[in-house]
DNA sequence: TTATTATTGCAAATATGTCGCAATTTGTTA
DNA sequence: TAACAAATTGCGACATATTTGCAATAATAA
């Protein structure tokens, strides 16, 4: 059993749940390099039914194993810089709702210090916090 | 017509695209302060059939009218910090090429800061650089 | 107004995500 | 190892989200 595997049975132990073949071979897809879409590990595991992809997907996030990143379906949508004020967003994990942080001098400024030791010049940026918001973490 | 729906005409007009009622009802439906997700705008705009406002939102993305933002319930998945490594990304616009930014405790420091004064309890964040790398900004 | 072209509406197809329940697997006890 | 109880999965049906082809409509220019 793999370093990673071992992790993950710990975690499982830890909540009196089981480390089974699908939850391994759902946790094997998701170590290559690339994140991965739920399309790409239900071609992945072949084996796995898609239901429990979602389901062992949904188990994992909750664990903290893995984390949703953006780039797709599920989205919100808003007017860009031109048309708008630039910004960053905070989502409600439970609610779903977005609260907005206005631009920030601190943050603005230590973003263009990481980039200057990169070489990088940076143009924009996004930002996308999630948690749960006042009314959700009573 | 208002200030950004000249804006959006001159946009359009650089393209060879004409301004029409279904695509100024969309924009006016972006005005309001929240972002909206696109059950929200087809609800907003009854007189727009559903088809093509998604046609429209993939119009206006192409011209840099409106972008896409995370909401935590996404697309791509990854290995979280316990079971990978916690990092940022830094993409060129002109090479594609991606860095990897290391998680940087300033930035991270100031981020809960900013969402404590909004009772926001964070639990992840995601954070995407646009920009020039070094090679590409000479 | 008319012709030409761009856009839209409609309806059907595809893709994505969820749910209940029976079948299977896992862990436990003997 | 056998047998049981609980956890987990597979299956199929359902619900929702997104895309597509094509005919109908609206916009532009002459």
């Amino acid at each position: 059993m793999t370093n990673v595997a071992e992790q993950l049975q710990k975690t499982l132990q830890g909540k009196g749940l089981n480390l089974t073949r699908p939850r391994l071979l759902v946790l094997g897809a998701m170590q290559y390099k690339e994140p991965q879409t739920m399309a790409q590990l239900v071609t992945i595991c072949p084996s796995v039914n898609r239901a429990s992809i979602y389901r062992i997907v949904t188990l994992f996030e909750k664990l903290g194993i893995i984390q949703r990143l953006q780039t797709g379906w599920k989205y919100k949508l808003e007017l860009t810089n031109e048309f708008h004020v630039h910004h960053h967003h905070a989502t409600c994990d439970n609610c779903g709702q977005t609260i907005i942080l206005a631009e920030d001098s601190i943050l603005e400024k230590r973003l263009s210090e990481i980039s200057e030791t990169k070489g990088f010049k940076m143009r924009s940026h996004q930002l996308e916090l999630s948690g749960l918001c006042a009314a959700c973490s009573v």
